[in-house]
DNA sequence: CCGCATCCTCATGGATACTG
DNA sequence: CAGTATCCATGAGGATGCGG
């Protein structure tokens, strides 16, 4: 009883006919679904995955990026500026999953940043996730800046949706740390709360219309 | 750099503030959605999760029992019978990502079941998470019997919903092994290829009702 | 039996160095 | 830049033991 437990790629699964045993055969080994979160946005090189990916050894991103792409989650595309790395449009369906995980998790962000790393890549998928559900008609737009980067935030009656523009400056700009921002979205933070921590340019009547009900238990 | 990659109960932590990858801090270690799926349909010995994940070791099953406990995700109740293990709140929220995931994985399911364990508790989970987004006016209910357990499963407008009888067998009742019943329920098989390979007994109507679009392209 | 703890072995992960 | 090679630390898996 030591051989089929592992398959021919040489991962290691659980033998067993169970569909989220299978996906976590595929994607349930450690950095695989950062990577994948990585991806999200957007095709990467190797070394700006390795860079975002604080940690992760060179060795195992490699390989992780050779399975993930023999399972046809990842793709491999040569660019003239050299190899990137794209999810598949199966692989891109784990936005789903990610989501929620990430919206069951929203509290564990509750213990605030500390000295963990961040890149606000990441809120570009957090923050739709954790505004799940919001609607807002007519449209409203947000811009949000955090550790350097300007995003804007799009909430309309389909729901919310984030964009990094090329050029152009939202109306509304909220400027805040990382931790403001997610605490905002999480609803961890009220919306005063958040501006005693925060700098708000233009309407602030925007963040009403798309941040979570626990956060506007005060009038901003 | 050795330190602060672990956390006070041991763990590995990715040292990241993303919600996403706070949960897999939590729950993203070998075996522990295993775990939870155990659970979910309600709560169990050990030594009935231990037989239910062949393969764990009993020293591992131990420890991500007390590390879920820590991180109250799993609750330790003391019974008349004993220990029984059971999800917190927190945990059960873990429903809807993990169905995200198996959802997301189904189409793996296609390789067949192979020499992989199964148990029919794992279709109560999976059922519900396949046949997401299915209603019917009026409710129809089947039954389907697998690997010697009968369950119920009923559609109504809110959605697939799974039970096992106490007592009494619904009109209809489907039996099948495993792979064909979750090769209806993900599309893989239409109705009467599984039906070449089922015993149905009592109105076959019901199928039509509740399995997904691509498997109803002929008429039973 | 149930609910683990201990011990041992080997596969996997992680850090660093190195190379086409 | 995009990895491979190497070495060491850690975690997984299996067998066994042991008190209740």
């Amino acid at each position: 009883m030591v051989d089929n437990v592992k398959r021919s790629t040489g991962y290691r699964s659980y033998g067993q006919f169970c569909a989220l045993a299978r996906a976590l055969d595929v994607v349930g080994e450690r950095w695989n679904l950062l990577i994948v979160r990585e991806l999200l946005p957007g095709p990467l090189r190797y070394t700006e995955l390795k860079s975002s990916l604080a940690g992760v050894a060179t060795n195992l991103l490699a390989e992780r990026l050779r399975t993930l792409e023999a399972n046809g989650i990842v793709e491999r595309r040569l660019q003239d500026s050299g190899v990137a790395y794209a999810l598949t449009a199966w692989g891109a369906q784990l936005r789903e999953p990610m989501e929620a995980l990430g919206r069951w998790g929203a509290p564990l962000l509750a213990t605030g940043r500390g000295d963990d790393a961040f890149r606000p890549r990441w809120l570009t998928l957090a923050l739709p996730a954790l505004l799940h559900g919001v609607t807002a008609t007519p449209a409203v737009e947000l811009g949000i800046e955090t550790d350097g980067l300007l995003m804007v935030l799009r909430v309309d009656s389909d729901g919310p949706s984030v964009s990094v523009p090329a050029g152009g400056r939202p109306q509304s700009v909220l400027t805040a740390a990382p931790d403001v921002v997610v605490g905002l979205a999480a609803g961890g933070l009220t919306i005063d709360e958040a501006l005693t921590r925060a700098k708000l340019e233009g309407d602030g009547r925007v963040l009403r219309a798309v941040f979570p009900a626990a956060a506007r238990d005060r009038p901003i």
